[in-house]
DNA sequence: ATAGTTGCAAACGTTTTGCAATGGG
DNA sequence: CCCATTGCAAAACGTTTGCAACTAT
């Protein structure tokens, strides 16, 4: 059942960021509800063009922004290249990159955040937020 | 003594990158030498010319591109902004960022390191490089 | 001599923005 | 109705590159 229902979980990201329910902006929250992966800005405009063809890169990268910046979306950078979105709804994790095949895996370990809490307060910070890659190969 | 030695650190650089001596590079490298922060290439760049005013942006590019693929420099991306350079023959560490200031300190864990090898193993990768990045503000 | 290096300017890929037209609340 | 939102195209940003002149070796 429910083949289309109404991208209930995207209206919802759109609400929770307080922005108007708007078409364009229904393909592309629809994309980020239902991506399994990190894509950057061009491959979100790209697949919210198949549910909405008329969607502009502006308006991607608009609504992009506004998303992340309000918190809904979590953005990486791995090395120097585009932008990459996520939802951040989606509890916390680190990333494994395979060097070789650009493949993400993620991972959570309680003892290196409780580690990284701890180097933060030695140094009279609080942690607002972190970012951790292990760029890996496959063990030989 | 030694105002302004004939730039040493700077020439080995350039020698360990086996990269030909000259004007340019001399002034870009000795920048990285003296660099007691993170800059960026465009201050990189300028920096360099206030050794040697012709140097164009475009060498300060390429430079920094080979020293990097030589494993001479680290490269970071903190956030998504411009590409940041550092000497790698400095102990490797991570980075602790005030989201306040801008400021970058510097920090080292054994203990996390050994996690983060620990975690990679029981994926079945080994670890080539990482990156931790801990965003945080000043404890209140 | 000659292969490596340079500065310039144009091109690049990603992202942002000004604008007049459109459309949601 | 009115202001948020849109698409378009141009611009901005960091970075790379083709090229002819130059220079370290």
């Amino acid at each position: 059942m429910s083949e289309h229902v109404h991208s209930d979980e995207g209206d919802a990201l759109l609400k929770d960021a307080s922005l108007r329910i708007t078409k364009p902006r229904q393909a592309i929250a629809r994309v980020l509800v239902d991506a399994e992966d990190h894509p950057d800005a061009e491959q979100v405009w790209s697949r919210a063009r198949e549910n909405d063809p008329s969607v502009s890169q502006a308006t991607a990268y608009r609504t992009l922004a506004v998303l992340a910046e309000k918190g809904l979306l979590r953005t990486h950078t791995f090395d120097g290249s585009a932008t990459r979105y996520e939802l951040a709804e989606r509890p916390h994790h680190d990333h494994l990159i395979d060097v070789e095949t650009g493949e993400v895996r993620e991972f959570v370990s309680r003892e290196i955040e409780r580690l990284q809490a701890r180097v933060a307060e030695e140094h009279g910070y609080e942690i607002i937020a972190h970012r951790l890659e292990l760029y890996c190969r496959k063990a030989g």
